[in-house]
DNA sequence: CGTTGACTTGACGGAAGTCAAAAGGTGTGG
DNA sequence: CCACACCTTTTGACTTCCGTCAAGTCAACG
């Protein structure tokens, strides 16, 4: 097992991390080093690092200790989508996105170094729009996946697929391919079942509940959201996570197409 | 609402997306339409259209249908972790990772615009080493999200909590923070429900199972794992989704330190 | 030595799983 | 155009894994 660092080198996590998928030259290295060299923070265990909403303006990495990413939902539930070890990121999501869509908190006492917003800013100027474009269509399916992990750890079964149907006609509406809250939606009960993690017999059973309360109707491969409110409400849908910009007054550079939906 | 194109645009499900987070100068339009003349490929209802574990070169994005990251655990049952609709970009992981963790299903019949690897070989030379560092990152967490979303939809609760500690060991490993299959876990009972999606009452009750079995240990907050083989075995741990990648014969410039946990 | 937070135990209940069979659609080929 | 095969949806009876509630133990700490 060979080290790629000279002996004398400073400890880095996330060189560490990053070389088990790559290596890196003297240079790169040395860079990655000068990243640590920044600001270090401490965190007492059971304390926040990053607040949900809260808008970041330089990326947190651990050093030391251990931290989890969490969300708590409005009835006092929470769910930890992930723990951060040495050598992980924060909140990457800072390089696109407005704000952070859940909280950063302190399992034991951690240690951060900040790498700070010029490095950031730097990087993005090198970016091409296209390039940002991908990297905002990454952070935003990893958004809507962390959703997901809430969705099968803290929703049951009438829930889980409420809060499923609510979001795809939230993305189908995105993309203009709605009319009149329904869409073609050409998945079996078997598949849904695989995507919420139920049995496709419960799956049946919970549909016929949506049903019966009047909230969609599912025909010939087209689902109809007979009533959004309803359903947004029966889900517990929250829109934070999709990281749609809402248009502000006079705002006239963003295009709402979500609109009364969020 | 105001829409940002002219009227006779090509109908572009990707411009669409986008343009709920940022607005574009025309001559990023003009490029994002560039990438929608790219070659088309249908794919029939029920038909793979990415296979798990295949070393993509170009990108696919689904302008037409519905499709689904799905992973076949080995039991045969099947996790479907996202839908992709028209706009979606299936396999951004190209840039960094070596080969697809999971499938891409098309559930309706699916049309995908293939994005040409030149494109993305131009970006990726635009890229510094940091900002390849940063993808990866973010890439590899969202692979351990997903995984996250099979632990909770298909893995009962032994089976949750032994792939969550046979993770952690495996990552605290890699960034050399373990002794001897230990490393410092401070977490509460509570905290590993809200981690597993599980109560604390039922956490506390497998645990005792995986201790009785000789799998771990948990004591002053230091996780030993007393048998790597048997836990891996019990949480059903494929490694894959890590993206590790490994040593092949007479070569050095990767650093292994997964070894054989993976 | 009382308070606090984490862990443990027991009894009970319920949401979702399992098994099995019937009913309803859909496409294909004779 | 009917018949057959096949897939999907539906229904019913029964089971189980996990949740809930509540009480009790234990260690740490001021």
């Amino acid at each position: 097992m060979l080290q790629s660092k000279p002996e004398n080198a400073v400890y880095n996590p996330l060189t560490a991390k990053l070389e088990q998928f790559t290596s890196f030259t003297a240079e790169e290295l040395k860079r990655l080093d000068q990243l640590l060299a920044g600001e270090r923070v401490l965190y007492p265990a059971r304390t926040t690092i990053i607040a949900d909403g809260e808008k970041v303006t330089n990326i947190h990495l651990v050093v030391s200790g251990l931290a989890a990413r969490s969300k708590h939902l409005e009835n006092g539930d929470r769910q930890i989508m992930a723990f951060l070890v040495p050598g992980d990121l924060c909140d990457v999501e800072v390089f696109v996105l407005e704000a952070m869509d859940h909280e950063i908190l302190a399992i034991s006492d951690t240690e951060c170094v900040l790498i700070p917003s010029d490095v950031i800013k730097e990087l993005l100027t090198e970016m091409s729009g296209l390039t940002k474009g991908l990297w905002w269509s990454t952070m935003s399916d990893a958004a809507v996946l962390r959703e997901r992990i809430i969705d099968h750890g803290r929703r049951n079964a009438r829930e889980r697929l409420a809060h499923l149907f609510y979001e795809m006609l939230i993305r189908y509406r995105v993309v203009g391919q709605t009319s009149d809250n329904s869409f073609p939606f050409a998945v079996t009960q078997e598949e849904l079942a695989d995507a919420t993690g139920l049995t496709p017999v419960h799956v049946n059973r919970t549909l016929q509940e949506l049903r019966a309360e009047g909230l969609i109707e599912f025909r010939n491969k087209v689902l109809t959201i007979a009533n959004p409110r309803g359903l947004k409400k029966a889900a517990r849908f929250e829109a934070e996570y999709l990281h749609f910009k809402r248009l502000e007054e006079g705002q006239s550079d963003v295009v709402d197409r979500a609109g009364d939906l969020i």
